[in-house]
DNA sequence: CGGTCTCTTGACCTCTGTCAAGTAGAGTGG
DNA sequence: CCACTCTACTTGACAGAGGTCAAGAGACCG
């Protein structure tokens, strides 16, 4: 089942996240690789996942960025969470009767989608399996409140600084080389719906990071410059991102 | 083993939490209430776990307040979660290498303690109490995301409602009457670290609070009057707490 | 190459922060 | 019951980070 030769074939990418931070035996290994499952792309801002829903499925992104999304009644919104590449989008429908918040996509991604029956009964049956997935939504819970520190205590500069920091290490260690290579992938709108901002002070705090030499910009491409001075500038340590976790 | 009168006897408090939101056999409810477990009490701003720590024990709130907490190097504090009588403290520990941040007593509290140890081994043998774990990260996960909209997207007075509106919920469900009755237990100050605000602003919009009617005080007490208005100003809805989970 | 979505920029405004001094509860000891 | 003390709460004047509005420029796309 190789859908598409630009994305690791079938479970391969699922795999490789839990094992960064979870062991698992040669068979558990197996069983994950030899779930049935499908490809589905979806264009940018398309819904994965609507809040108030059901949902029987268990997407992984394989590839392109999704985002977590909850609005207020008078239209304000915030991004909740961002996923990268092998990042699962959704145990949490495996456990809750309704989803709690909106999923979407970023870019234009590509799902690896399996039934959540089929990856309960695994669950089930494997309990490193189910082990590595209680790791993987407490490792995002961390990050949520590294997010509310952030967006409560520190300033536009420093928050916007702190996202970078984060999405380097996140990026880094799923192997795709960070954002010194590569460039952010959220618009200043996105990016003020991440950091509780409006895209015009996005934009002035952009500039003064530019102007630091912290960040370089390329028509709308942002990439790293200075990795140094930004973890300065954001106050950064890895620690809530559990990166020692096995 | 009744160490005080004045709160629920042994695991009950904990037992009852757990069925507030799964369901759980009359053997796993034996399995609980069997586990060996000690009581201790601490003072307002004892530590009962600190960042970097591992943590062996398994501590449950069974009176009193507490709270969640990460600072930033220049000494800003934010107080990322708000623990209730019966909530159990810390699943995390079971499952990750290090602590992530600091939980402290808000009030004078009662902890009852379970050896982490005996608790995995309960959650190794029985499946509905693996479950039942995962709802009740989930669920706090879900508020953390509340908040992150809130502290992001709504201004001081609509976040200050907010919050009277999400204590008065989980305090009814938790059978202690609700802010109605019961009096705020959060001073000023520590209003401020939840909310990303200073002390003085929560000051001023407290006091836009109680002329609007929403609130009462009583010298330091805080009480809500109108929880219509309440409501109203904070844009709330409970569905984030998926109370409706049987 | 026209259309659309992002990004820029400037002027102005306001919500919230800062500083600093004073007041009032709540507890303690006499 | 009254000092005394420690917090927590209040209040006002002022400052500043970030929001709002609006117009124009630049990117990317078919």
């Amino acid at each position: 089942m190789f859908d598409r030769d630009h994305a690791p074939p079938g479970m391969a990418i699922l795999l490789g996240k839990l094992l960064s931070h979870s062991l698992l035996s040669t068979e558990d290994q197996a069983a994950i690789a030899a779930l049935p499952h499908e490809t589905r792309c979806l264009e940018p801002n398309d819904y994965i996942l609507r809040a108030g829903e059901r949902s029987d499925i268990c997407p992984v992104l394989r590839s392109g960025f999704a985002y977590r999304q909850r609005t207020t009644t008078d239209g304000g919104r915030e991004i909740l969470s961002i996923k990268i590449p092998g990042d699962p989008l959704d145990f949490q429908s495996m456990y809750l009767a309704a989803v709690d918040h909106n999923l979407q996509a970023l870019t234009a991604v590509e799902l690896t989608v399996i039934r959540m029956a089929d990856f309960e009964r695994l669950v089930q049956a494997r309990p490193a399996i189910a082990r590595a997935v209680i790791v993987d939504i407490l490792i995002e819970a961390s990050i949520g409140r590294q997010w509310l520190l952030n967006n409560g205590r520190r300033n536009a500069l420093a928050r916007l600084a702190h996202l970078f920091c984060e999405l380097n290490c996140r990026l880094s260690d799923s192997g795709s080389g960070g954002l010194v290579r590569q460039k952010m992938p959220l618009t200043q709108e996105q990016l003020a719906d991440v950091l509780g901002l409006t895209p015009v002070h996005v934009n002035r705090t952009l500039k003064a990071l530019e102007r630091s030499g912290a960040i370089a910009r390329d028509g709308r491409g942002i990439h790293i410059a200075d990795l140094g001075s930004l973890i300065d500038t954001a106050d950064f340590s890895d620690f809530y991102l559990h990166r020692e976790q096995r």
